[in-house]
RNA sequence: GGACCCGUAGUGUAGCGGUUAACACGUCUCCCUGUCACGGAGAAGAUCGAGGGUUCGAUUCCCUUCGGGUCCGCCA
């Protein structure tokens, strides 16, 4: 007999039916037994009366069992409007536990409970947390909302391509995660905090237009929007300016909202545009919350943010550092070039996106001449051979004809939580990490066997 | 690296220089044939994170430590 799932049992009034799933809640009333049996569709009543009843008072929430019965309509009061498979119950024939359960440590059935328990307990069990339709919801909306960018973006002839997890360390920008090698003593990979440099590299191998979902690795202390392993939906173009991108980038955005969550509406299309100046100025953030009501949890007020200055000055070290990346192209790159502007009068083609006060996507356009790019290297006070030593495979395969090119990458995670209105972005995430880098789940970071670590030469030290 | 907050049954909280350490939910037993946050009766379950100090007396005040959280720095 083929499986039934709970959604689907208001189809089958009269007939017999199989299900399995969880029993997410009981209601004993002696010799007459109410579950609620959960699946991935939902919740459906199934009813033990009679010499069913014993047998039924044998199982317990977040039992896994199978049961025959036949579906009968709820008529009037009987109903349950609350629930979808509210208008029909189960009458139970037959019940086979497939698997027992221990006591959960917290109350998957109550969503209330559920999510004040503790998180450092909810990561722990994180398969328990991840019973509640609540959180199902949100991986389920994730999920669309993958669907939807991949597919717009394969409309727009763009190609899907993966970059390495193993690589090389960018000097510039955030700590990064470490890999030892094996074959080669004292020397490591690094995991990619973005894969910008590959992404500029398939510009330079002719791939025009590209995009992925990328995972990327930043070893740095978290917060509630951060997380040391987080997914960019990273995009790059090639022959495109500054336009092109932002056209790029709303149309694929608008598309997005209306096909994953039609119940939001955006506050203004085309999307504003802002000067970084302009931005600061009138609303003191380069990420306004342009909303027009706060407390309206279906607005999404999209805002561009343009005209970055090139440069910032670096306060721990009193020195000008790229505000972006130093592959960011200038504005104005004859001025730069030929000294009419100096260098903290410079902005660079580079633009944010900015939802309901949070960034969710930055890009630039970037240096496709080497001049300018030389010209960078010496404001910034990298001589010539750190900057061979650094950023020489990109200088190399630039001088073998590259073209002008620019992207984006937008923070799923963050754009996640936004549609679904949570605030944490571990709230949609499967399998997070707590706030100093560890997964109670799995139990890492964790030490290794002494093989392990001589296979990889490394020697711990002591403290 | 720095600052601040929190550790009390399984979970979430209350409490307080002297209590039988309280409440809700959960768990267990019994009663219950229309519940759906079922209801009713009862029970078990807490060395009040750990160590030290002050005190006649500390879960309560102080110190240390461990665990958890938030923020700043950091995140090109």
């Amino acid at each position: 007999m083929q499986r039934t799932l709970a959604i689907e049992t208001p189809k089958f009034v009269g007939q017999e039916v199989k299900l399995q799933g969880w029993v997410h809640n009981h209601r004993r009333l002696g010799k007459m037994v109410f579950i609620d049996l959960r699946d991935r569709t939902g919740l459906i009543q199934v009813l033990f009366a009679d010499a069913m009843a014993e047998p039924a008072n044998q199982i317990r929430p977040e039992f896994v069992v199978e049961i025959i019965g036949t579906v009968v309509e709820r008529k009037g009061k009987g109903a349950n409007p609350a629930l979808p498979t509210g208008i029909v119950e189960i009458h139970a024939s037959g019940l086979k536990v497939l698997s027992t359960a221990q006591t959960p440590p917290f109350e998957i059935n109550n969503e209330e409970k559920a999510s004040n328990a503790g998180e450092e307990l909810r990561l722990e069990y994180r398969y328990l947390d991840l019973r509640r339709p609540t959180m199902r919801q949100r991986l389920v909306l994730r999920a669309e909302i993958n669907a939807s960018l991949r597919n717009f973006l394969r409309s727009q002839e763009f190609v899907e391509v993966e970059t390495p997890i193993l690589t090389k360390g960018t000097p510039e920008g955030s700590r990064e995660y470490i890999v030892p090698s094996r074959n080669f003593p004292g020397k490591f990979y690094v995991l990619p905090q973005s894969p910008q440099q590959f992404k500029q590299l398939l510009m330079v191998g002719g791939i025009e237009r590209y995009f992925q979902i990328a995972r990327c690795f930043r070893d740095e202390d978290q917060r509630g929007d951060r997380q040391p392993e987080f997914t960019q939906l990273d995009i790059e173009m090639s022959f495109v300016d500054e336009e092109d991108l932002l056209t790029l980038a709303e149309k694929m955005i608008i598309n997005l909202v209306k096909e994953v969550a039609p119940e939001k509406h955006m506050s203004q299309v085309p999307f504003p545009r802002l000067t970084y100046a302009e931005a600061m100025a009138k609303y003191k953030s380069d990420k306004p919350d342009l909303r027009k009501d706060k407390n309206d949890p279906n607005e999404l007020a999209f805002c561009f943010i343009t005209d970055f200055p090139l440069f910032e000055m670096s306060a721990s070290e009193k020195r000008l550092v790229p505000s972006h990346h130093l592959f960011t192209s200038p504005k104005d790159a004859e001025g730069l070039l030929s000294g009419s502007i100096t260098p903290e009068q410079a902005f660079g083609k580079q633009y944010d996106l900015a939802l309901n006060g949070f960034e969710i996507a930055g890009g630039s356009i970037r240096i496709h001449d080497a001049k300018v790019q030389q010209r960078i290297f010496d404001i910034l006070g990298i001589p010539k051979d750190e900057a061979e030593m650094r950023f020489g495979h990109m200088l190399k395969a630039f001088s073998f004809g590259v073209p002008p090119h620019g992207g984006i990458a937008i923070g799923l995670d963050r754009l996640v939580a936004l549609i679904a209105g949570v605030e944490n972005i571990r709230e949609v995430i499967a399998m997070p990490k707590t706030g100093d880098a560890r997964d109670p789940l799995m139990g890492a970071p964790s030490t290794l066997p002494t093989q392990q670590l001589d296979d990889a030469h490394i020697q711990i030290k002591k403290e």
